[in-house]
DNA sequence: ACGTCGGCTTGACGCGCGTCAAGGACGAGA
DNA sequence: TCTCGTCCTTGACGCGCGTCAAGCCGACGT
């Protein structure tokens, strides 16, 4: 990992939609109140339980705000990259944090106080409504969670594979080329499974003829079917 | 149901947290614009996928919050009362529905326009405030719905209880006495299962001597073992 | 009292998926 | 090239729970 300046925690916050019309010098005072730390892969950054004075907007790398249940599987609930905030909401709530965070890649994480936050509001209230728009869009997120839980492994994986088509899938000769975009051990914890399920969900995608493995990455041939598993109208 | 009057619609939206710290004056003129409409039990209020222009708060009655699966089984995500307004993340956000809405019992609903709140918002800034932490509550509770999925069916109806102990037990001789508060088909429901599993749920806690079922209430014995089961570190 | 109807319970059964265990496949290092 | 080590795959098995199909019980109406 390079080293981490200043410019980069003012870009990351620049880009983060908490505060999306704030002004850039408000940024700036954010980003000098913020302290940052280097985290490897793997390591904690919040703790579900404990009180949050302050929390994090991601600077670079990938972090995991997941649950883990009592026999140590860990459901993830949302995934987040370069400029957006975990642990925000329990901090405006004033509250505990309701899940754990940790990096899922290496990562650079800026903290933020609450009190900050909250001086930042005060000085300029324009502020609320994006803040107010994209905690909006984090309970819609999180609904759809909660309607993916209610899908069975295949599904889950299939309404993942749609949406990553939409995203990143590359049209080829042979179909849409789309990369899982994280080894699959970590997409099965995604998925809320185990990498002995996600083969073979995987591997039933493939004798169906929807799509083809390829390593890390997938050659789809029906984009449909995928759409109509990830739905729930599956077979 | 008695006939509901414009006081009563006032009184609901006095009580709504999305606008803790609005003015009466404020009130009044959101209720003006409101309309009001008696729904039976069972009636559909917002459906799952539609345009969200407007949102409602309930004036009286229980409305649920649910996502229906492909093969019919509905997962309840909240349930509202008095005071509470659903589909508002949806109004706010600008976009669809992450879910659909109907009455659990029969219920009078204060609709309000996206429009009308924005107007608010512009006219008393202050709200933005108790508007923030409301949406960080939601999205907390929400949270805790994912994670109670990740129980097993006796640890949600666990946890159930014992959330329900602390809110409406009362202590009497034999233990505590606390009403499951709907009928156990709709409980089933509600706790993502059907009443068959929930009825074995419920035997095999009265066999550990957990609790004793009578009727539509338990007595409970033991209310550390309903945390314990409910939180994941049953057994 | 007697039907009967809706809500609840019980048993039998099948399917999905998590677990355990045993192989591959592939790259890194000597 | 051989040997690890890591990641993925495959098979066998058990458990939880949803489904289907009977019963059971209390609440009604006439």
């Amino acid at each position: 990992m390079e080293a981490t300046s200043r410019n980069d925690v003012r870009a990351a916050l620049r880009a983060c939609r908490l505060w999306r019309t704030a002004t850039d010098d408000a940024i700036a005072v954010l980003a000098a109140s913020a302290s940052v730390q280097d985290a490897a892969r793997g390591r904690l950054l919040a703790t579900e339980g404990e009180p949050a004075e302050r929390f994090g907007v991601v600077v670079s790398g990938r972090v995991r705000v997941f649950h883990m249940t009592a026999d140590g599987r860990t459901i993830v609930m949302e995934t987040m990259e370069h400029g957006e905030a975990f642990a925000a909401v329990a901090t405006l709530a004033g509250g505990r944090n309701p899940a754990s965070v940790d990096a899922a890649t290496p990562a650079t994480i800026a903290w933020i106080s609450g009190e900050s936050l909250f001086e930042l509001l005060a000085a300029e209230p324009q502020i609320a409504r994006g803040l107010i728009g994209d905690l909006s869009e984090r309970l819609i997120n999180l609904t759809s969670v909660v309607q993916t839980l209610a899908l069975d492994v295949p599904g889950r994986l299939a309404r993942y594979l749609f949406q990553r088509s939409l995203a990143v899938g590359e049209a080829t000769a042979d179909g849409l080329r789309v990369s899982l975009g994280m080894p699959k051990a970590e997409l099965a914890a995604s998925l809320g499974t185990v990498p002995e399920t996600l083969s073979r969900a995987l591997g039933r995608l493939r004798d169906d003829g929807v799509l083809e493995v390829r390593g890390s990455e997938v050659i789809v041939f029906d984009v449909g079917a995928l759409a109509r598993l990830g739905s729930g109208y599956g077979e």
